[in-house]
DNA sequence: ACCCCAAACCTGTCTATACAACTAGTCTAG
DNA sequence: CTAGACTAGTTGTATAGACAGGTTTGGGGT
């Protein structure tokens, strides 16, 4: 009767809305390989067929893949399954904690200095603080597995998380005790890497030579509002760690 | 009458779709400072009010610019210009000979080899070809002002643009010219990045002493289907180049 | 002075419908 | 056999209206 695919019914009384679970489906039936790259998805008249929801339902479904990358659609033609696998999501802030965990590995943190203390001049400057402004600074070796992977410097306005050096343990998630404890959720990032060599410090904390290469991360962490609300400088085993970026070329430039 | 902001009057015989000229005019507004960061942008309603939309209209135009990242919506309270300024398309696929005139400087190119070749083991994979498959291999130094920047090899499956070894002159852009005489356009790419140390041979063609650190690139260029149309491997001099990244925390994962 | 509730306002979701524009394939007239 | 017209299927754009659920504000009662 239908096409290829027979969608998941609906719950009409969850709290989740419909284009969402049509959306879930849909993932679901790329993600067990019932559709498959280059194929096409149930076009628009046949989910809002086979579901009994309207055209515009079953749309706003499909503009969610297209938006996360897993499908696209041609005019005239339908949608079609994206060729493009997404192992995990990209270009995503993630803690050092999360970023461990989704590898599988087992994130250890040894805390080397835990303060109060005035801005320095780079924070100030990437945070809009005035120098006599105190901020939470936090210097962390972050291990894998017990193996050092990178130092870090967190500073972070005192303003925004008062009372955080009774509160927070520094050996334990500083994204989780910042969202639980003050609410506070790091929407959006801009990270700058270089490439260096491990000065003689540098090679003793995490247990390389000197001169060994080094990522250095430069990171400036956003509210939704696009309040700076944490800068973090770090430091990197070359050999325990790459980037990995997924670059688009849009044609949807946003000014003229 | 209407509230702070006043937007263009609409034409309805263009052939500009309306949402995208409220979307136009909500975005001259943002850039042209009458809309300032965290502001309020009128809302569906008054949009629709002022223009003789409709709110579903209106609303496309203002998700639209969400998308973006211009703006951000609350439930409740309304859709606000997002602070965060755009100086530049992040994360976009670049070509070399872009980006460098995107910050005004001069590109330069010296090849160093440019042949048909069979695919290495590397390319094979990367490219999904068997090893017998013959590739339009592409080794050149680039510059900027005069000064070497990195070192590129480019590895693009023949099939897709044969006789490119005539039609193309390696000291311009190769993505204009798959562009314009194949009809090639690249939408995505994968890039790793690794920071490690210069070779001899790497020293000298970058002008570096042996040991200098530097940033080893890995690149899948993809088509909009998904299909991989190049791969690079690339070595650029950290002191003249570093990475810049921004990064969202989404809430929106993909599988469950 | 304080608290609670209603009203006003906003975005989120959903329905039903219409027409435009594009694609791909079929049929027809020449 | 070919060029062009036609058609069925698909996405893109737009309208009008409805209700749900969240925020803010101000008024009224205690």
């Amino acid at each position: 009767m239908w096409g290829k695919v027979v969608l998941e019914a609906l719950d009409r009384h969850s709290v989740v809305p419909l284009y969402y679970q049509i959306r879930r489906s849909l993932l679901e039936s790329v993600r067990s390989g019932a559709l498959k790259s280059g194929e096409m998805i149930p076009s628009e008249e046949e989910i809002s067929a086979q579901l009994g929801v309207s055209r515009m339902t079953a749309r706003q479904a499909i503009k969610s893949l297209c938006d996360l990358g897993v499908a696209y659609s041609q005019r005239g033609k339908g949608t079609f399954v994206s060729g493009i696998k997404f192992e995990k999501n990209f270009r995503q802030v993630l803690s050092f904690t999360e970023e461990m965990r989704n590898r599988g590995w087992r994130p250890r943190t040894k805390p080397l200095a835990f303060t109060v203390a005035n801005a320095d001049a780079e924070a100030a400057e990437a945070l809009h603080l005035s120098r006599n402004e105190k901020v939470i600074s936090l210097r962390r070796v972050r291990y894998a597995n017990s193996s050092p992977m990178g130092l870090e410097w967190s500073r972070i306005p005192l303003r925004l998380c008062p009372g955080m050096l009774e509160k927070f343990d520094p050996r334990t998630s500083l994204y989780q005790t910042l969202a639980e404890q003050y609410g506070i959720h790091i929407v959006l990032a801009d990270e700058t890497a270089e490439a260096g060599l491990a000065s003689a410090a540098e090679g003793r904390l995490l247990e390389i030579s000197k001169g060994s290469p080094v990522f250095l991360f430069t990171r400036v962490c956003y509210l939704h509002e696009g309040r700076p609300a944490e800068y973090v400088r770090s430091t990197y085993r070359a050999d325990r760690y790459k980037i990995v970026n997924r670059l688009t070329r849009s044609k949807s430039e946003w000014r003229n």
